[in-house]
DNA sequence: CATGTTAACGTCACCTTGTGACATAAGCAA
DNA sequence: TTGCTTATGTCACAAGGTGACGTTAACATG
């Protein structure tokens, strides 16, 4: 689980303390996104309840947007760690999907806070447009990764294909998790990865949907 | 080629005719944006170019950035135009990218100003933001058409996952395209939709990045 | 010609995000 | 106490973007 307050153990640093923690300000942030909507919520309105000034909450968050993608920052670098330790035995595609998988498994205690946020990116247009730098670090990861594999600069064609492609296709599996949340994200991930390493083939595509609402219903398909 | 002045013989309308075009205050913008920067140019010094005031300069482009996304919202239209003519006989993928090849069949004359646009809203951060809205719409255009295709709602996950791979890929492309020129642009969207559809198998990607060099270079590679 | 209608334009006030400069407060160490 | 270090507060300011309201310039009709 993620901490609450701040004041985390102050261990004999120097200088002023500080008075809140990014963490703090995120929570904030994130009940008042909810309540009033994104829009209509202001960098002042955030930082008055964590009792601190504007400016001091610039510090923290370089943006308004910004609150929002700190976990999925993050994401990005359990990817490439992931990516590193997968042997080279392993097929390209596969050694993808599975580090986007097991970087995606968050426990249940989580689960609403990343609901929150994934509809909050999902829907709001001013947090769509803040996706983009995100976005490209996530690419890069994965572009990377593909590089080396095939021997190719990173940013070449194949690898930075690779790269945005996998994110389009996880993107479209957080988008529909998010929609209506009836079954575990990691199935959603695998099922649109499976579908981009098959090369949306309609037969395959097909094939697979019908497996995944299986799943999910619990029941085989008509 | 696209107009340049406005006053395109105003056909006995009512009302005060325009003191200037969108695509005049879009020439206008695209020099002051290679000149300085795309930053470092306001609104007000755009408009004062065009001889307009600041709100009405936001009356033609309702942001800042939208002025370089004319013409790719455009494009939108074409590719939905392509689609709908397609024959049901041809498979869905070949399908897509035939439509996003011809739709993206620029004349000599209007590729520099292309390249231009493409440089900017790749290398800018704030520009890169402002694309998310615009490729939404690109998507949605492909996964309607794989909707319809495979069966199922346009919101679903494969359609997503097609439209946003596809848009992807393209964007790959692009890039490349615009850092350096040396092809046309719609060699570089055949070859990474070729590895899309071929869902990026190494071996399908090395030999397809050979075939491309050698059509670059005119020679075969060693 | 006088009048009304209509579409585009200008002006003004205003809010919000985000930044730079500079002073201040709160800890720790000597 | 004195100094260093870090976080914070205050202030001013630029720029994007919006709403309200008045103004211009064309055409139409009488």
């Amino acid at each position: 689980m993620l901490t609450g307050k701040a004041v985390d153990a102050a261990g004999s640093r120097r200088g002023r303390p500080p008075g809140t923690s990014r963490r703090e300000l995120e929570l904030i942030a994130l009940r008042l996104f909810t309540d009033q909507g994104f829009d209509s919520t202001t960098i002042e309105q955030i930082a008055a309840e964590a009792g601190v000034s504007k400016r001091t909450s610039f510090r923290y968050f370089n943006s308004k947007s910004a609150v929002l993608w700190s976990e999925f920052d993050t994401e990005v670098d359990t990817i490439r760690a992931a990516l590193a330790e997968v042997p080279a035995t392993v097929p390209m595609m596969d050694a993808i999907r599975r580090a986007v998988v097991t970087a995606n498994h968050y426990g249940p205690q989580d689960v609403p806070e990343l609901r929150i946020r994934m509809n909050l990116v999902g829907c709001v247009p001013a947090l769509q447009s803040s996706a983009a730098l995100h976005y490209d670090a996530w690419e890069r990861a994965i572009s990377d990764f593909v590089a080396t594999r095939i021997g190719q600069a990173a940013d070449s064609l194949y690898p930075l294909a690779v790269g945005r492609a996998t994110l389009a296709a996880c993107r479209a599996a957080y988008d529909r998790w998010s929609a209506r949340a009836d079954a575990d994200l990691t199935f959603y991930l695998d099922a649109a990865l499976v579908a981009l390493v098959a090369g949306f083939d309609p037969a395959v595509i097909r094939a697979s949907a019908r497996a995944l609402n299986e799943h999910i219903s619990g029941r085989p398909a008509p």
